[in-house]
DNA sequence: ACCTGAACACCGTTCAAGT
DNA sequence: ACCTGAACACCGTTCAAGT
């Protein structure tokens, strides 16, 4: 052995560039190699393969949504509009590629992180325990749909923050709603 | 000229046909072409090139998503329902084609038919005229983002109906609520 | 007008080889 | 252990040619 040249974490910041640059159209195996002065071979080793590559990424996205650590003690208007913009900005860095969020599992260990800071706004709400997971569920399937539509092109022409500010306030009311204890049923 | 051996209509046929067998990567300019028995280059003089195919696609995807007649005049709890378990059904025939839906302007012509048959059905429920265009296009993106994630596999190890009649019940919530215009301070 | 055939500049990936 | 180089089976697309 001698030692490497690239690493793993080289190659997806190197990635993670070129995406939010020139798009996921442009994220080859030969152009990434490229942006690190070696044959495309070498990438092999560090990623397995493209859907390697492509799994890292969305590795890397997760890890960014998960650190919202400054709006921890307020209240959780904040902290759920704080993780929301959050999601926002990512996919506007990334549009193509924060489509592949669909994709991964959301129950994974890289999402743990997120769920749990939503899962204590909810709470200091006053949202019953039986009802935080579907109720994040929701949530978050909603800011990523919007997100995907904001970064898509799917709210072109539209005044997106209005939107969004819409779309926050009816998500607050549910929170209310269901710390009543509305949900029931 | 002499009598064209295929249409665009059957480019579109073929290439739908291919993308719900053997998903999206395995729609290439010349395995449609195959499958039409002909040369790839034929498919240039109908659907421009492999963007205007995708165009084309998701195009064919928003009319299948337009046809919900049937629920015309029942109510309107019923009238979304189906609406959103169209959406749903698209989406899982086409798990990673569906996902351009969210590329394509929500404004766009053919979004005016399932978006008019949402109006109709919220004004029925008596939702402020105001606010029809904000949450048609709220319940919109949370029925794309939950197709999306269900096709995807975001929601994969989730008792998927459950979560669907959560939601739901919670849009009814909110669409109750706007009706007695609680979303007006 | 519509289709074909050969060609070009790309892909991801394998495999054997170098250090 | 890590990287290179040549090769293979694919892509989308151009261009000139056939009917």
């Amino acid at each position: 052995m001698r030692p490497a040249r690239i690493s793993r974490t080289q190659v997806l910041d190197a990635t993670l560039d070129l995406a939010a640059e020139a798009g996921l159209a442009a994220v080859t195996m030969r152009a990434v190699a490229a942006r690190l002065e070696v044959t495309p071979m070498a990438l092999y080793r560090h990623v397995g393969d493209k859907q390697g590559l492509l799994d890292g990424l969305v590795e890397r996205l997760m890890a960014e949504i998960a650190v919202p650590a400054e709006a921890k003690d307020t209240d959780w208007r904040a902290v759920l509009r704080t993780m929301a913009d959050n999601v926002r900005v990512i996919a506007r860095r990334y549009p193509d590629l924060f489509m592949l969020l669909f994709q991964r599992r959301a129950v994974t260990e890289g999402a743990q992180g997120p769920r749990q800071t939503v899962y204590r706004a909810l709470r200091s709400a006053g949202v019953p325990e039986e009802e935080l997971s579907s109720l994040e569920r929701l949530l978050s399937t909603l800011v990523y749909g919007f997100a995907a539509s904001e970064a898509g092109g799917r709210f072109a022409g539209l005044n997106i923050e209005a939107e969004f500010e819409y779309g926050a306030a009816r998500i607050e009311q549910l929170v209310e709603a269901a710390a009543r204890g509305d949900s029931a049923g």
